[in-house]
DNA sequence: CCCTTTTTAAATCCACTGGTCTAGACCCAT
DNA sequence: ATGGGTCTAGACCAGTGGATTTAAAAAGGG
């Protein structure tokens, strides 16, 4: 148990922008200012998936905002390589919708070109440590914008709108199991009832969510949050 | 405009706790040690509603742990009630499932007890303006959880595994309107095709996504990321 | 104990769905 | 130009799905 060689051992770093200016200054910045090692860097995503691949860094410092392979796609296919690499977005903006998604696909820090040289060392240091860094500002903009996505899709179900919670609790099996693309007969077999049965209940079902078939009803029931919500989920 | 004024009214705060000493605790550290004004407190969640509706302070902190109705719950129909009072969740407890979850509703904050008091004044000073706080360790967590979330389901699909991709462009447009629940006979009409070519598509699709009838498939396209992701979302 | 709701079930009937085979027209690439 | 993939479409058939009516047993609340 030689913990204390761990944490000592330099974290090694690589930088990806595509503006040679900016990535020569974070290099310096980094080499004078801090004990990580910079292994490489690269001006564009596809050159530095190659050289990730080769260097294994513990963490990369990937520019946002570039042509061709933009920053977030790269992010996720790093995050696809699942070596445990870390990565730090870097970009001009705080575009929250960004940060939105770039904390999704894996990013472990997201941090500003215009913020403080030394608030750049930290949040490597941080990131490095194993923790996941977002400065304050921009944590801030991120749950602005995370709430927001769920008022849209949440709070439109009032309750005594939300047409599903006028099922019985027979009926809730039924649909359970229609949202699962079971057949009526393979229904009657799990809930040991007769075919014609649950033909009742489903057409009970198509009456109360007001739709014509079982497409829609399952639709409706994974539109308005049936208990069912298993693979669900938001767009890079 | 007079907006001076606005900033130097006292922001009128509600404390929801269902442990007394501890309620009366932070009632007099939030009087000695900051501007804010105490107008109520109260000891259950339903009652907090109550004065809630009554006072509409700008700020309400509620205990998350308590018993019959539960804090969150509590705090979704604060939510609901769309008056801009905004919310500080409070525990004893830094689990990653109920700070997401608090996040999720709309809590603008998050704090622990154990936190120093100076903390619970700043949260409280953070949120009163209008900003959403949650202390670096709890957003590191938060971040933990909110990815780990995500890789479970949007790493799995691999781009070769997904068999939506082996789809032709003709049969997404068909898969696309069966998981808005059209019959053959309105895909034929909304495609101006015959409905033989519709059939002879579906089953295409059938065979290539290894379904057996449209509900599979509806399924199958949904949870593997369709262009179709409307109203799709997380459980609380 | 009675009334209501829920769950169960049958019969009938028709429309829609899905499987299979066949085949022409079109486009693209070798 | 020949071959592969796509889009189109027909025929035929079996099976499932869905609408409607009727009704009885079970459960639950006042």
């Amino acid at each position: 148990m030689r913990r204390g060689l761990e944490f000592k051992k330099k974290a090694r770093v690589i930088l990806v922008d595509d503006n040679y200016e900016h990535l020569s200054g974070v290099r310096e910045l980094i080499e004078v200012e801090s004990d990580f090692d910079v292994v490489a860097t690269a001006t564009s995503a596809s050159v530095a998936i190659s050289l990730i691949k080769k260097y294994r860094p513990e963490i990369v410092l990937m520019d946002i905002n570039m042509p061709e392979k933009d920053g977030l796609t790269a992010i996720a296919e790093i995050e696809k390589l699942d070596l445990g690499i870390r990565t730090i977005a870097l970009t001009g903006y705080d575009d929250p919708d960004l940060i939105f998604r770039a904390m999704k696909i894996g990013a472990k820090g997201y941090i500003l070109k215009t913020m403080a040289s030394a608030q750049l060392i930290y949040a490597i240091e941080e990131v490095a440590a194993g923790k996941i860094y977002l400065p304050s500002t921009l944590s801030s903009r991120f749950f602005e914008y995370f709430q927001k996505s769920f008022r849209d899709e949440t709070q439109t179900i009032s309750d005594e709108e939300n047409l599903l919670n006028y099922l019985t609790q027979r009926e809730e099996e039924v649909l359970d199991l229609l949202t699962q693309g079971v057949t009526y007969k393979g229904v009657a077999q799990k809930l040991f009832i007769s075919e014609t049965t649950v033909k009742t209940h489903v057409n009970n079902i198509f009456q109360k969510l007001q739709v014509n078939d079982r497409t829609q009803a399952v639709l409706y029931a994974l539109n308005n949050g049936f208990l069912n919500r298993r693979k669900v989920k938001i767009a890079i």
